[in-house]
DNA sequence: TTATTATTGCTAATAGTTATTAATAAGAAA
DNA sequence: TTTCTTATTAATAACTATTAGCAATAATAA
């Protein structure tokens, strides 16, 4: 059933991303961590950053949130804690409640066996608010 | 800043759509409405699936929800309950609990204003289990 | 150092969704 | 009912985000 799994290599460009990843509050997609991965490796493919975003992901060392209507962003923080996407600007702000914590791991999930669970708020941001 | 809104129309089409999104217990994606209005309208267009899609969900009559790497699902039943999704066969459940009704109502967001709350809980489906 | 092969950069392809536009039809007015 | 207005449609093209294919490169083990 699971195929034999390849020995990683850990390679400067994923080392990178995570690190990237790790430094950042903002929730970002693949775009910008290309972007931001230029400056250090000129020659970068874009393809290379999904491909090591679906690696880091399996792993475990990332999150993937996807919202309406909008590219995917990447959290590195794997803490439990929600999301808030403002429809205004696009902007992923972390939550931190109680809530999801007590959700994954009591919740009944009418027989299926959940092992995570994604809480996004939607509405306007407070700095779209004033 | 808001636009002069126009007068809707009540389409055959559109009405169907939601007749059919309510009948169905599943959460359909765009292209599967398509196939099963095909029938009814055999000249009917993707894009008129789209978007008509996108005016019931302005109007708050279905919910639009998204999953990792995956397509927008729609879902006719708007009453407040979460989602459980199944990575190995990318179905989608609904999941009755008292939680995403605390948390629409009780959470403290951190400043921002909330208008909705979308809960996926993600892992292995029984059917998949067994 | 050398050999192995996972990973890269490049490019092309795909999936899902949105935009454009002339033709059609829903609803208002006559 | 008939006519008029314009929102909506069907058809198509375009677009955005993401994935696949492949020869060249580089991380690790021997």
């Amino acid at each position: 059933m699971a195929e034999t799994s390849k020995a990683l290599r850990n390679t400067k460009q994923r080392k990178y991303m995570l690190e990237l990843l790790k430094s950042t509050k903002q929730h970002p997609n693949a775009f910008w961590l290309y972007e931001n991965m230029l400056g250090a490796f000129p020659r970068l493919s874009l393809s290379t950053v999904y491909r090591n975003l679906g690696i880091l992901e399996s792993q475990g060392l990332v999150q993937r949130l996807s919202c309406s209507g909008s590219f995917d962003r990447y959290d590195a923080d794997i803490s439990v804690h929600s999301h808030f996407y403002c429809k205004e600007c696009r902007k992923m702000y972390d939550v931190d409640s109680a809530f999801e914590k007590m959700a994954v791991s009591n919740i009944e999930c009418g027989g299926h066996r959940p092992e995570s669970c994604q809480i996004t708020f939607m509405g306007t941001c407070m700095q779209c608010l004033s």
